[in-house]
DNA sequence: ACCCGTCTTTGTGGTATGCAACATT
DNA sequence: GAATGTTGCATACCACAAAGACGGG
């Protein structure tokens, strides 16, 4: 499958072929959007609120955007050529043929904990977006067919601009650009930073082709909750952190959560550093992709750290609002802890992780070992 | 709501095969 | 440097019982 098949797939009007294939998991009702790794659930913006916010063990899985190709895995990557977020499976089918590989694409964090609706909003890519601009849409969309929400879908997918938010689905430019800006070259590892283009001023936000059905239902969500917009309950203290720093634009990974999956790069770079099915615990320990995870972790939290002013003027910005927003032995404290206990709960993970194959039926391998085969094929039973 | 029959989907393991990386000639 | 050989890994293939979905009584 190449990447222009897919999309010739993808702007088929088949809305609800492709709402029976994203059924929530939860209410089987609404339209899934997140994918929840700890439940292998997909989950519409409400389930997902109130499934998450039983209790604080829940509040900790990490959930994703869903895949626009496949609708049933965490997207990872968001490619703005496309305009699709896509999981790693799907970004690697999509991208690696040379023609679709000079897309622009960027890695996709993940949020947990009960977001605000303002994180919210950051993680599909809608930072700036404020309560009057949702109440407004939910105004001047209302009345259900087609309209459905102030953001009105064009006949080919791509939004109508023309409602005077325009503004809210234009990115500033961040204050780290691309991986280039976060990953450094170490000769130790081999490692080199890619070649990802500086990403364009006028971006579309990172909820690829569900845009609207996002603000459907994140209009739904702050009409049952007022109260969603200063809420701010049990989020990852470091993605609090980074969001009140205005730095993630919805571009960064931040999830420490996400343990050592190799989600967070482009699919062909993290090829390079696939980790094997078993064995080799030391040389993942050392691996380039845990240098550069932990490279990450120190950049999103310390933006002054390695940033620089390019010119364009989006570094001196973000600094100055973070330095007055957090003082800086303050922050560094905020940081080791945070770096702590996110090293600590990275390698309880390992611990527990399993690479060995995991049997589901027991009775099928007991069968599966029984039956005859010829050159290894199971062959046909004599009855 | 429950049971039953029918149909579809899933999962199981050993081997062959293709491919990439690396070593040797 | 080019050609050839070696090694390791991922994956397709096969049949069929079990699991799951579905509709009718």
């Amino acid at each position: 499958m190449n990447g222009s098949s897919r999309n010739e797939e993808a702007e088929a009007p088949q809305p609800e072929r492709e709402h029976q294939k994203r059924l929530c998991d939860y209410c089987g009702s609404s339209m899934a959007l997140l994918y929840c790794r700890a439940d292998s659930a997909k989950l519409c913006f409400s389930c997902d609120r109130e499934v998450h916010s039983a209790n604080q063990l829940f509040s900790k899985h990490t959930r994703s955007l869903l895949c626009d190709a496949c609708d049933g895995s965490p997207a990872s990557i968001f490619c703005t050529t496309e305009s699709s977020v896509l999981c790693q499976n799907c970004d690697w089918e999509s991208h690696n043929l040379s023609s679709s590989s000079v897309h622009d694409r960027r890695p996709l964090e993940g949020f947990s904990g009960c977001p605000c609706l303002n994180e919210l909003l950051t993680v599909v890519g809608f930072e700036n977006m404020d309560k009057k601009a949702l109440l407004l849409g939910d105004e001047s969309g209302d009345g259900g067919g087609g309209g459905d929400g102030f953001l009105g879908c064009g006949v080919d997918g791509s939004f109508d601009l023309d409602d005077g938010f325009s503004d809210f689905l234009v990115w500033d430019t961040p204050s780290v650009v691309s991986l280039d800006d976060l990953i450094v070259s170490n000769p130790a590892y081999k490692f080199q930073a890619m070649g990802v283009p500086p990403l364009p001023k006028n971006r579309n936000a990172a909820c690829g082709r569900h845009k609207e059905e996002i603000f459907r239902q994140l209009r739904v969500l702050v009409k049952s909750e007022p109260n969603l917009f200063s809420e701010n309950v049990d989020v990852k203290p470091l993605k609090s952190l980074a969001s009140e720093q205005n730095m993630q634009r919805g571009s960064l990974f931040t999830g420490f959560e996400h343990d050592i999956e190799p989600t967070v790069f482009p699919a062909y770079e993290a090829h390079d550093f696939q980790y094997n099915d078993c064995g080799t615990a030391e040389k993942r320990e050392s691996s380039p992709k845990t240098f550069i995870r932990s490279y990450l972790q120190e950049c999103c939290v310390v933006p002054d750290k390695h940033s620089h002013n390019d010119g364009h003027g989006h570094g001196g910005q973000m600094n100055s609002e973070a330095s007055s927003a957090f003082p800086k032995v303050a922050a560094h404290e905020l940081i080791s802890q945070n770096r702590e206990t996110a090293l600590s709960r990275y390698k309880e993970k390992k611990k527990t992780r399993r690479y060995e194959k995991h049997i589901r039926y027991e009775s099928r391998k007991v069968r599966a070992e029984s039956r005859t085969r010829i050159k290894g094929r199971f062959a046909k039973m004599d009855h």
